[in-house]
RNA sequence: GCGCCUGUAGCUCAGCUGGAUAGAGCAACGGACUUCUAAUCCGUAGGCCGCAGGUUCGAAUCCUGCCAGGCGCGCCA
């Protein structure tokens, strides 16, 4: 692997620092950091080497600027090195210095920006894990959508994902699930019953009673008695939920590696043995728990519990495993999960939850260190709510009245792409309103149409070469140096950002980067289309331009196959 | 009361872990299609970066305290 011009650069200013550094005790070099000024009176590049090393040599911040630029020997492609304001160093390179990258983008094609994962840790990526008793909403379909490209990101850039959704088939909810199908099940025999507010109204329940009634005979469960009843309906709907959740997620896109089911880790034994050995481990005992601060809990009954000292290990306060009746907290399941993860070889665990699950982040972190003695695992990733809205109108939404949104209606009625595009343009810390209307829009409302339509261009000019009868160069005989106005610069500049940018989305778990990234490598062509001809008598910068273009193309396509958003040659 | 997240242009959001004059899109106003896709581009206007302190050469960014909104806070998952 070649070093790019930025590598040079860094590294010839990295020598000088440590050269002037020989004769200081310094406890550590300052690194040099390039960085692209936002005004283009500031050169390409913009060091502020000297303004740390200042400090250290007892001089001011441009006297050591001028030390450096008298030692430093840059590679040819830059034309000049001056010292700006407090003490930056601005580097302007030669007009076309850099535009051989996209030579490289071509022949690297969709593997531009990707590194190989040879040696990397396994990383165990969980999300969306919706619960299995309905459809996906909107609020599951963000999680998704960020889980899956950061999932794509993490991958290019060299991590080793394994992608897994944990199933809850386990707990009250699925009786209280069971006994709906049942009795919508009873309401299809012409039975008359009387619908409970706490069974689930949706009407997909009703769905799922046909379904296991088709080959099943109602006599059947009839015969049963309510315990074996419910077990065997609890099975068969979840059997029925996740089929359909798994259909809605390929709606979108997206395949999980494993499916792992909560049911099991109680059916194998594996919560009761976490809790023996925390029990063996001194790490629990018996006590009772402070009332819930903040909200009035009316009959508050203090109770004796076994409680696991989770307080040890960061948490706020002791935690239960185990329910008065007996079976096991949802909390220890979860942690009997994680730390499953572990035994399959995950040191490295990432999370990402709804913001609703946020207070449970410590708990589990100190269970896994106490487990494990891993710190920081598992690392969780809150994504903020979805406000869904239609003219700016929020909608109403309630699962207990049935008139929640479905992520596979507003798949239907914007489509995927928009879907997963929209998702990815704001930082998971930031609360989602998310317009129907606005997203259904084709036109820069909606920053889908705007990238695409930006791909799409490009393939019309060079469908559009193509009818004219001219013959695409061979990629190495392309002069790019002919590339250098100002628009071309700026595009080859974007270009070049996507590795770097790629890297740091992977390593801050930030994929809507890639989206922001596009958008802005998108209005770059856009800006350059509009002010440079590409089909023209000139043949050599033609060319130039060509091969400009194409690598645009196959840069927004990289990108936007990451985010599993289709890069369309026509529309 | 406590914990987590958020507060940047009229609206929706960026701001690359401390850099130079805080940026986009929408909305407003004014321009650009006989020429490769106007789903586009160019320009104008619009800012006590929630408030107040602190850290330092330098703060939207880091720290502290307030204010406002969202989420959560016993054996629900």
């Amino acid at each position: 692997m070649t070093l790019s011009l930025k590598d040079l650069i860094t590294q010839a200013l990295q020598d000088v620092v440590s050269a002037l550094l020989a004769d200081v005790e310094a406890n550590k070099t300052p690194s040099v950091i390039l960085t692209r000024p936002k005004q283009k009176e500031h050169g390409d590049y913009a060091v502020n080497i000297a303004m740390p090393l200042a400090g250290l040599l007892k001089q001011n911040p441009r006297q050591v600027a001028e030390s450096i630029l008298a030692k430093v020997q840059f590679p040819d492609a830059v034309e000049s090195a001056d010292i700006a304001g407090p003490g930056f160093i601005n580097i302007k390179l030669k007009a076309g210095g850099e535009s051989d990258i996209i030579k490289d983008i071509l022949n690297q094609a969709e593997a531009y920006g990707c590194v190989d994962n040879s040696n990397s840790d396994r990383v165990n990526l969980e999300f969306v894990s919706a619960n299995p008793t309905g459809p996906m909403h909107v609020g599951h379909g963000r999680g998704a959508v960020v889980g899956d490209s950061l999932a794509n990101v993490m991958k290019a850039r060299g991590y080793d994902v394994h992608k897994e959704y944990y199933i809850n088939d386990a707990g009250t909810q699925i009786g209280v699930l069971a006994n709906s199908v049942w009795l919508r099940m009873q309401e299809l025999q012409g039975i008359d019953i009387t619908f409970p507010d706490s069974a689930y109204p949706g009407d997909y329940i009703i769905e799922i009673a046909k379904e296991i009634l088709e080959p099943n005979n109602f006599a059947h469960f009839e015969a049963m008695d309510e315990t074996s009843r419910l077990k065997e309906l609890g099975t068969l709907a979840v059997a029925a939920n996740m089929a359909m959740i798994r259909s809605d997620l390929k709606q979108v896109g997206i395949e999980f590696d494993q499916y792992f089911s909560e049911k099991t880790l109680h059916e194998s034994g594996k919560v009761t043995q976490l809790i023996e050995k925390l029990e063996t481990d001194g790490l629990i005992y018996t006590g009772t728990l402070p009332p819930p601060k903040g909200k009035e809990v009316k009959n508050y009954n203090p109770i004796e519990q076994r409680l696991f000292r989770t307080t040890d290990f960061g948490d706020d306060v002791d935690r239960p495993l185990m329910k008065q009746d007996g079976t096991a907290t949802y909390f220890a399941a979860d942690i009997a999960y994680h730390a499953d993860k572990f035994e399959r070889g995950f040191k490295h665990m990432i999370d990402i939850w709804g913001a609703d699950h946020g207070g449970y982040i410590t708990r589990v972190q100190a269970a896994m260190k106490a487990l494990t003695g891993l710190d920081k695992q598992p690392e969780v990733l809150l994504v903020q709510m979805v406000n869904l809205t239609r003219d700016g109108v929020p909608f109403k939404m309630s699962k207990r009245a049935g008139t929640f949104v479905t992520l596979s209606e507003v798949v239907e009625e914007v489509g995927k792409d928009a879907v997963r595009f929209n998702f990815m343009t704001r930082r998971i810390e930031s609360q989602f309103d998310f317009d129907l209307e606005a997203a259904k829009a084709k036109d820069a409302e909606n920053p889908v149409y705007y990238v695409q339509y930006a791909h799409a261009r490009i393939h019309a000019v060079l469908r559009k070469a193509e009818t004219e009868g001219i013959a695409l160069a061979a990629i190495n005989d392309v002069d790019t140096s002919l590339l250098v106005s100002d628009e071309a610069n700026k595009l080859i500049k974007m270009l070049m950002s996507y590795p770097d940018m790629l890297q740091t989305a992977a390593e801050r778990r930030e994929p809507y980067r890639v989206a922001t990234y596009i958008m802005q490598l998108a209005a770059a062509f856009h800006s350059f289309y509009h002010k440079n001809r590409v089909i023209m008598d000139d043949e050599a910068l033609m060319q130039a331009r060509l091969l400009l273009l194409r690598s645009t193309a196959q840069v927004i396509k990289n990108a936007l196959s990451l985010l599993g958003v289709s890069a369309p040659e026509a529309m």
